[in-house]
DNA sequence: AATTGTTTAATCCAAT
DNA sequence: ATTGGATTAAACAATT
């Protein structure tokens, strides 16, 4: 091949499946779901090889969020206008790319069909289950944050509380795949600093991703004409920023979500506290329109049938 | 009509 | 070599 141009790398095919890639989606959004179209922008956004061939990579997309019991739909409420559902995470999914490949799971996650006698794992528990989360979640964001500049749109790694991270929180994922050689980790890096963004780490992180809004300011720096994602120098990382936490967190609070019930976010706090984020400036009706929680909602462990989730031999 | 969602099937490919 | 996850194509229903 002779020699590419600068940024031709980063239309190569990024070294994420759909599912990684839409997991990514979904959690970078302050509700944790996303209609089928966001999911779309977002990955187009960042990652320019997917702006081609949109009707081939799109309907795949749509295939995994069909096929992948990973994948919960949620049903617009009456004050959520728009086409289509929601897609979220099974919050019993697990962490699916435990083994650091974002290309292919170890296992795939299935719900238990007919789980003989235990309480069916009905997704439309889940469904409404996080659907309680979301609005809780921007109830506690509009509580919050007003206060602080805006940034792409997607909270990308400013979310959930310290306790608690969703194996596919970008944090996470970025955590387990550069680790610091010393022992530290990223993923405490946006508790610590209470609410600064992360954006630039991300996007140092993912080489083919782009943030439109950060590339003018970060320089694509090293990744030059180095391919492997997972090979990345810690130090384009690093000095982006904030000093280091010199605080390990885990990573997977639960190692094993192993037969039977796996780990359920059940401590997951109702309130998302320092979460700075702006809702989404490309879907206004998300932003705008999302009623507070209910006066009795307050969040309670997720229904007991959430749990029979498992990821299936 | 276009978008969204479901399903089946073939094929590819990485891990074992 | 086998297994099984990922990708792609395609047909089709449902929804807006």
């Amino acid at each position: 091949m002779p020699r590419p141009g600068r940024n031709t790398y980063s239309d190569q095919k990024p070294p994420y499946s759909y599912i990684s890639l839409t997991a990514m989606a979904i959690q970078g959004c302050p509700e944790k779901m996303l209609p089928l179209s966001e999911i779309y922008k977002f990955i187009m956004d960042r990652f320019p090889y997917y702006r081609e061939n949109t009707q081939r990579w799109q309907n795949s997309l749509r295939h995994n969020l069909s096929f992948n019991d990973c994948f919960i739909k949620i049903p617009r409420r009456p004050d959520q206008p728009g086409k289509g559902s929601f897609w979220a995470l099974h919050p019993s999914c697990g962490d699916m790319f435990e083994n650091g490949s974002f290309l292919r799971r170890r296992k795939r996650f299935k719900l238990m069909l007919a789980a003989d006698h235990l309480a069916p794992s009905k997704p439309s528990d889940a469904a409404h289950y996080l659907q309680q989360q979301a609005k809780l979640r921007l109830s506690a964001l509009a509580a919050s944050g007003t206060h602080l500049p805006p940034m792409s749109g997607y909270n990308i790694g400013v979310s959930q509380p310290s306790t608690f991270k969703h194996p596919f929180a970008i944090e996470n994922i970025i955590a387990r795949e550069y680790k610091m050689p010393g022992g530290l980790a990223f993923s405490t890096m946006q508790s610590m600093s209470a609410g600064y963004p992360l954006h630039n780490q991300l996007t140092t992180a993912w080489p083919h991703m782009y943030s439109s809004s950060v590339m003018d300011t970060i320089a694509p720096i090293t990744m030059a004409g180095d391919y492997s994602p997972y090979g990345m120098p810690l130090k384009s990382l690093c000095h982006v920023g904030q000093t280091l936490p010199a605080i390990p967190v885990p990573i997977k609070p639960t190692p094993a979500s192993l037969p039977g019930l796996s780990a359920m976010p059940t401590h997951i706090p109702a309130f998302l506290a320092h979460s700075p984020q702006s809702l989404s400036p490309t879907s206004p009706q998300t932003a705008t329109s999302q009623s507070p929680a209910a006066p009795g909602e307050t969040l309670t462990s997720p229904p007991a049938g959430l749990q029979s989730a498992v990821a299936v031999h």
